[in-house]
DNA sequence: TAAATAAGAAACTTATAGTTTCTTAAATGG
DNA sequence: CCATTTAAGAAACTATAAGTTTCTTATTTA
């Protein structure tokens, strides 16, 4: 019964927000498994109608709750003028709004079956050599800088490789459960990454 | 009621069995998630009482189901005379087994707390330097073994290089939908690990 | 052959998802 | 400013699956 005052009755925009952000809240007390939306309705002060007339079901709120709380994932792509710090900066970029939510949350997620599926159906199909995917592109527009100041080769490349910081990325994520240190981003980069580079040449 | 003859009560070793057999073929024919403990039941001619008499639930029905029927998994380490080699006969006999039963099973069983928490508990501690599995330890061996012939210096690798390829295959079958092929296992050890171990000595 | 054991059967509780229906407050527009 | 429309509140309802309980009875065993 938060927010809710007696005698109103909210609607819309208003409504709409102080659910999103009991769900939000919901999910950081409790986690992705033990959030219902019955528990997310009595925490907006409403009823499950409600939040069924809005979103489909659990999967659908959360993500939206995460779409309006989560901090907003930069596009940017990093130019500090060599390879490695650009690859860092831009793992990092992408891990530092989930620090925010806890693993469970993203495990939870990450298991529901339609996430599952539009991550699986968007992970790119290295055989036919696509990079469709919009982390993968930055990874691409990250490399052609590199080759630009004549650091790299791109053509020794094949695509495992440059997939790989983001594919590692991903199996901490979904591995470990606590967030991704700095010290593992580095890790992948100066151990794995880079060498592997370096190595193409 | 498969295998239910009139008349009989099946019970103890015989009864189990039957009960064994019908889960592994509801997981073949509806996959984990749509599994259930009656459907095991009804199916094995019995009834859930029975099951939950025996197992503690859905988990450690189906774990139960599989280490009776998985194909067992060899602990034999390879020893093809170089190292390549060995990595890639290692990692085809870890998936080996695993094609007998579908990916989205896989996924379910990850996904759920129970495993999900033996999992993640023993996942090695890079960073305390241990290599506690059974996995990374057959791993351990055969780089080892590599090293006795003077292929590598094993000292020149870190923990991260050494779990790589096991890293890299669990990675594979928790996104992709479809069994590793033979051709990704070896992309993994020709395209990144190879590589990276001649770049570190 | 009597006692112990465990299967069969069915009813039961609980949790959660998701739906339906009815009442009524709040927004809207002539 | 009142009549109409819209959507919230409330509660009952269905469905599914998990897991439990209880009682009867077939099978084992001593």
């Amino acid at each position: 019964m938060d927010g809710q005052r007696k005698g109103t009755r909210r609607r819309g925009k208003i409504l709409e927000e102080a659910i999103l952000l009991a769900a939000w809240r919901e999910l950081a007390e409790t986690g992705y498994t033990n959030l219902t939306m019955e528990s997310v309705a009595v925490k907006a002060g409403t009823n499950k109608a409600v939040l069924y007339r809005r979103w489909a079901g659990k999967v659908e709120l959360v993500i939206a709750a995460m779409h309006r709380y989560l901090p907003k994932i930069t596009d940017e792509i990093p130019n500090t003028g060599n390879l490695r710090d650009d690859v860092c900066d831009y793992l990092r970029a992408r891990v530092e709004p989930l620090k925010t939510i806890g693993a469970e949350t993203i495990r939870g997620l990450i298991m529901e079956p339609v996430v599952w599926h539009i991550w699986v159906t968007s992970i790119p199909k290295f055989f036919q050599g696509k990079f469709e995917s919009k982390l993968t592109k930055a990874m691409m527009t990250i490399l052609k800088n590199a080759e630009l100041r004549g650091e790299i080769k791109l053509t020794k490349l094949n695509p495992r490789i440059v997939s790989l910081p983001l594919d590692l990325l991903q199996y901490e994520l979904i591995t470990k459960m606590e967030p991704i240190s700095d010290e593992a981003i580095a890790e992948i980069v100066d151990d794995i990454f880079m060498p592997l580079i370096h190595a193409a040449q």
